[in-house]
DNA sequence: ATCTATTATTCCCGTTCGGGAATAATTACT
DNA sequence: AGTAATTATTCCCGAACGGGAATAATAGAT
């Protein structure tokens, strides 16, 4: 999946979460995060900060890839 | 390329942009952000803004992708 | 429909982001 | 080496992040 927002990440981030049945606070104790910013994250809001969104989409085995020209 | 940090991003934002012979200040002003910025990111700042940073990436052509199981 | 679990939203608040501009430092060019 | 250009760093400061906790709202299950 292309992303082109930060709506993007948190749809697929949501999205994930649930196929695994994590729980936000899990997800968030596992990944060092606030549940409030997971909450935020899901909803799109787009100055959540790139490391701890990068956290999150490894604790969930979700790769992030980036493709050059 | 895979992307594990934010230092990663930085990498490539640094090599892409210059192979591109933009400068700071060009690519800046090109994806409405400040030079502090994208200094900072290029640099691997953790805390940088999630939708900045797409933006800037954007604007490079750098395609971010993120593969689910 | 009811009750519970999960998620979203609000509050307080310390910390930090990021813009802009100036300055230092680094790099590139001849 | 010397000069110009690019980048990094510092400063000021308003605005907003994010944690924690409480509350409201939503969804899920029986």
């Amino acid at each position: 999946m292309i992303i082109k927002s930060a709506q993007d990440i948190g749809k697929i981030v949501k999205e994930t979460r649930k196929k695994q049945n994590f729980t936000q606070v899990q997800l968030a104790q596992l990944s060092n995060v606030g549940t409030r910013f997971l909450s935020d994250l899901e909803n799109g809001k787009p100055t959540c900060e790139i490391d701890k969104v990068i956290k999150v989409l490894a604790n969930l085995g979700i790769k992030l890839e980036v493709n050059n020209g």
